[in-house]
RNA sequence: UCCCGUGUAGCUCAGCCGGUAGAGCAGGUGGCUGUUAACCACCGGGUCGGGGGUUCGAGUCCCUCCGCGGGAGCCA
């Protein structure tokens, strides 16, 4: 018989009284006083497991069904039926439990029946997609990554894949990764001394990107709406629950636009999202707020209905100073805008997401638009509850000679930008774009505690492994 | 990188003012007329993160290293 999901047996009114065969891993394993077991099984189709109920008649009901524990792989076939018991609405009385794979030392079996910790489960992280916490968020991960490919092809956007390797340490947004084949034991030297990186693989310095951006802009001023969605590489020796050394980015960039549409863009974007997962993971949301963070499913449900606030980076100046609040660091126009003015602003003032505008040029990147009042440049960040800074995006400086002053400001090397400024000398447009963080999203839909279990094998500093 | 905290059974933890270790869960055995993190009884299970020091004696106090967590900086 044709295997299929826990989920559709789970949801198949049509299927009571028929025959189905289901095939995952054990949950856990009850006996009953009457003679009987109830096993759940799970297959990670859906949050809960099947119940499957062996009656003591099944030839290996005592040298096989009664030894089952958490994590063993098993085959069942049997009749859907309504559940006598509370707690399920369906199970499956059980023609036959075939056991496909034991647990060996079931006592040792890293993964129990029982509440783990975060932080353990990270030392497991080839087991902890077993658990029904870990279930959920890889669930909910694919869902909010196909909702977001889907709402740019709605849209008419283009997904461009930008290069992973890179040779202008460009962006300036960190520390990067270096990416060589020279022998480290042998380094090759020029006359003078230094390492000849012209004896490297790509013959110059490489390095694992820090942002798509520069690249994709190039696709934006062609093909007018484009994005990228890929792996982004930094080095910085950061020990937050917000950041991960290896994390998957997303950059829209759209042409013809100034910032007041990537705002509006940026809304939407997240708003569709947090629609799709809504509609799609109820279950999941569900289960994350009962067991990871009670406001998971109201925040989310109150905000998709909610217009963001926009404000500009001198009024939220204003509203700090005028706070009454004590903050730590002092704040002034001028200044960046810490975690804890952050979370005033958006948790405590405003109590939904925000987006903060025009900000001072001195501490935004140099390929922002300077706005007409020569201090600020034409930036966003989108800050939300919970978490701080969720999106950070600006109009880019499209006029020439403004953005050559400006490399020239941060002490930039013009000559390995000749392909950036070329879009500039050739049909320039006003355009604009943001940068997501993917797993900063995850770790606000689920409301997760630390960004290092909203991706499958997490990579910080120290760590790396499986 | 800085600040704070933490490390005891497979997991989660308790262990007072220093006197060589306990519980729950998990596992094993037995019992129990459909269970929902089942229940009851019994059993096995520990170089108390590593090293050094103080002391008659250290899980406990001190130093140091390592791991982990939280906060900060930086950012997405």
């Amino acid at each position: 018989m044709k295997p299929m999901s826990v989920k559709a047996a789970l949801a198949g009114h049509d299927l009571v009284g028929q025959k189905v065969t289901v095939q995952g891993w054990v949950r856990t394993r009850r006996d009953s006083k009457a003679g009987l077991s109830f096993i759940h099984i799970s297959d990670g189709s859906c949050q809960d497991p099947i119940q499957v109920v062996a009656q003591s008649s099944l030839s290996n009901y005592a040298n096989e069904v009664q030894k089952l524990t958490t994590g063993c792989s098993v085959i069942a076939e049997g009749t859907l039926v309504a559940s006598q018991g509370k707690g399920q609405s369906f199970e499956i009385q059980a023609d036959s439990v075939t056991v496909v794979g034991w647990v060996e030392d079931p006592e040792h079996y890293p993964v129990q029946p029982k509440a783990h910790t975060m932080e353990y489960l990270r030392e497991i992280a080839h087991l902890r997609p077993r658990t029904n916490t870990f279930g959920a968020i890889a669930r909910i991960r694919n869902t909010a990554a196909q909702a977001i490919h889907r709402f740019f092809h709605e849209q008419g956007f283009v997904w461009v894949n930008t290069p992973i390797i890179t040779t202008s340490d460009a962006e300036g947004a960190g520390q990067m990764f270096r990416v060589s084949t020279l022998d480290l034991n042998n380094l090759p030297r020029t006359d003078k001394g230094s390492i000849d990186f012209s004896k490297d693989f790509f013959g110059k310095e490489s390095f694992l990107t820090v942002s798509g951006q520069l690249n994709v802009e190039a696709y934006c001023l062609a093909l007018s709406k484009v994005y990228t969605f890929g792996p982004t590489f930094r080095a910085e020796n950061s020990n937050t629950t917000r950041h991960l050394a290896e994390f998957w980015m997303i950059e829209p960039e759209i042409a013809f636009a100034n910032l007041a549409d990537d705002a509006n863009l940026a809304e939407a974007f997240l708003k569709y999202v947090f629609r799709a997962v809504l509609s799609e993971r109820a279950d999941d949301l569900k289960f994350c707020a009962e067991r990871i963070e009670k406001t998971a499913l109201s925040r989310l449900e109150a905000l998709v209905d909610q217009p963001f606030e926009r404000i500009d980076y001198g009024e939220a100046i204003r509203l700090l100073q005028s706070s009454g609040k004590q903050f730590e660091y002092p704040i002034a126009w001028g200044s960046d805008l810490q975690t804890e003015h952050e979370r005033y602003l958006t948790e405590e003032k405003i109590g939904r997401p925000v987006i903060v505008m025009n900000y001072p040029a001195d501490i935004k990147a140099f390929y922002m638009r300077m706005n007409d009042d020569g201090k600020t440049v034409a930036a966003m960040d989108v800050l939300a509850p919970g978490i701080g800074e969720i999106i950070g995006g600006s109009q880019r400086e499209e006029r020439l000679s403004v953005l050559e002053d400006r490399m020239r400001h941060h002490k930039l090397d013009l000559g390995a930008y000749q392909w950036y400024l070329d879009f500039r000398r050739y049909g320039t447009v006003p355009h604009s774009g943001f940068g997501l963080g993917f797993e900063r999203l995850i770790v606000y839909i689920t409301g997760l505690g630390n960004i290092r279990d909203a991706i499958p094998y997490p990579r910080a500093p120290h760590l790396a492994s499986f």
